[in-house]
DNA sequence: CTCCATACCGAACGATCGTTAGGGTATCGA
DNA sequence: TCGATACCCTAACGATCGTTCGGTATGGAG
């Protein structure tokens, strides 16, 4: 933006700061991006639309989104604490979506909910070391929900 | 170690030396982890063993294998291409894989290949992030694969 | 015992970074 | 018109970091 370092003093009271903010905008947007999910969708396409919404965040505040997965762990005191909190809850409202998925019948009774979730995140999270940002990030997120929903295996498994 | 930091100077020519030589052995670990699945396995077989191997290379070498998932970024010049490289053949290993699954009918023919392996390669990658050292990472793989393979749609689908 | 290589220490240098202090100028309401 | 406020600059400080250099202990080879 052009202006000196210590400029930047008479807006913020320190480095920490700065940090915090980030984080807590992204925060923001990727509750945002659940919070746009209809209510009354089938848990199958909700969970596409969290990964689309996901993976939008991504590219489009690549910045924010690397503080919000990544840089947040220089937080430090109560400030961490609350982030913390919030990242759960993002995790937590993930979760969600799974668990209705099952009990409406969507998904399997047996899934293995805790591997399922860790796996969407792990691909929502990772995507910010390679996503670019010109790339159709809504088809992206559908190939990746068409692999986790209907799996790898051949339709006919020879024993 | 105990040791005064520039001692460290009559064994490495600087910093970027470190980086590289802990790279290396990240790109050694995890290849020699590919080396270890048996060659006549079947092919969800070896993508559950390259999961189980990356997975353990990552709890039991932490440091080392978050130089090669992450901070491989800040290597510079020939080095840094040459890493490039050597991780690019490790994800071309993986992709091998599924690969040789798809056309020995063991995974879907139809299967979005590409979307699958970067599915792979995200679970194994951002395990670094959370993965606890003493955890029983090989149930973990299994699990992670479990979820890949079958998918999580239930099997009686309501239209 | 001498000699030499190996390994480590302690102190210092230069660069960068986060921060502070002091001064300058434009804007706006009283 | 005046004063306050917002905004930005330059300069400097202290801390940290990567690196260099001279000195010192150790230990085996001749």
């Amino acid at each position: 933006m052009g202006v000196q370092k210590g400029s930047l003093y008479h807006h913020i009271r320190g480095k920490e700061d700065l940090l915090w903010e980030v984080a807590s905008e992204g925060a923001r947007s990727f509750h945002a991006a659940l919070d746009g999910i209809p209510d009354d969708a089938r848990p199958i396409e909700k969970i596409r639309a969290a990964m689309r919404g996901h993976l939008r965040v991504v590219a489009e505040q690549l910045d924010v989104a690397t503080v919000f997965i990544q840089e947040w762990r220089y937080l430090e005191g109560p400030r961490r604490d609350e982030f913390v909190a919030e990242r759960r809850r993002y995790e937590q409202r993930i979760g969600d979506l799974f668990r209705e998925g099952r009990e409406l019948g969507e998904l399997r009774s047996d899934l293995d909910e805790s591997a399922a979730v860790l796996l969407f995140l792990s691909a929502a999270n990772w995507a910010y070391t390679w996503l670019h940002p010109d790339r159709d990030t809504d088809d992206l997120a559908d190939r990746f929900c068409a692999v986790l929903v209907d799996g790898m295996r051949g339709y006919a498994t020879p024993s």
